[in-house]
DNA sequence: CGAATATATTTCAAGCATAAAATTTTTATG
DNA sequence: CATAAAAATTTTATGCTTGAAATATATTCG
């Protein structure tokens, strides 16, 4: 399998398909799915043994965290980019625990308020100090002087999903 | 906020960590779950409307086509990465559907092999393509020059998985 | 006002994902 | 050979995720 397609003169910079670009950004894809499912799994391990919750419950409780006054279940569903179906099942477990409460708004019956607890302020707390020294040593296998480099290629992946004021 | 508690003399080379960098490689990771979440997204969408299917099916399709004798459960979940449990569930769709035959194993009645059918070849090569060019655009944002310099450290990140042979 | 439309949220059905328990068959060992 | 241990797979319970339908409330405008 030859990767020299791309080399005929006269296909470069016009706007005909490269065959080999197309391969090496295929690659380079499964690469990074690769990467962040490894992450991922780890993540949801410590998450599982370390504090018997769930990557995307942290989700929710890191949005929140931020934003003291609370937000809205639309809101929310914006911000971490999920369906509003399923923030409202995340929600409803995490209220159970005690971790949230839902607050009605005023003048508006159709809304409703989400906001951390005090008992889930400081359980947020201690997980995103485990995560942060999680995510460093999975990560530690990356040049720290890279890391601007790598994020600017990133931000060109995602640029069209938000205008990311992440 | 500074960025600059990890230029203190003395801290630099040693064991003790650097709250900056810790910091960056945090931020770093934000974004490369956003960018691998987006292209995701893009993907199930485009599986849905185009093809009525979903990225798993297409995962585990397109581990058997590369194996025409097919593979056990086992191998599959193995090579997937993903818990035998899961692999079950959607090889039984996937059999309803005719893409895929379970073949008994010679010699040990616990085993079954799983193998793509002819329909399920036809219809693979189908999605291959698009998927193929649905990353092609997705990813144009990157410079293809980057590409092997992006995928080294991705590797950084996902070096502990496996042996890695994709 | 009242009907149509829009907005906020929940419910529902289906599928994906895991971990743990259960089932079936094979292999090892006393 | 019989029983114990190991291996391959499925089942079960629980939770995440989506898209679409349903519900309830607000807003618009004739």
């Amino acid at each position: 399998m030859s990767d020299k397609l791309a080399a005929q003169p006269g296909m470069t910079g016009t706007g005909i398909k490269d065959a080999a670009a197309s391969k090496a950004r295929l690659r380079l894809w499964l690469k990074l799915l690769k990467a962040t499912k490894h992450v991922e799994a780890e993540l949801r391990e410590n998450f599982r043994t370390g504090f018997d919750t769930t990557l995307p419950r942290f989700d929710v409780m890191a949005a929140l965290y931020r934003i003291e006054q609370g937000l809205k279940m639309s809101e929310l569903s914006s911000v971490l980019r999920v369906s509003n179906g399923n923030v409202t099942g995340i929600v409803d477990r995490l209220v159970d625990d005690g971790i949230l409460v839902r607050i009605p708004v005023d003048n508006d019956r159709r809304a409703t308020t989400v906001r951390l607890t005090k008992a889930g302020r400081e359980q947020f707390e201690a997980m995103a100090a485990s995560h942060e020294a999680w995510i460093d040593t999975l990560l530690d296998g990356i040049n720290v002087s890279e890391v601007q480099h790598l994020s600017e290629q990133l931000e060109c992946i995602a640029r069209k999903s938000t205008k990311g004021e992440d």
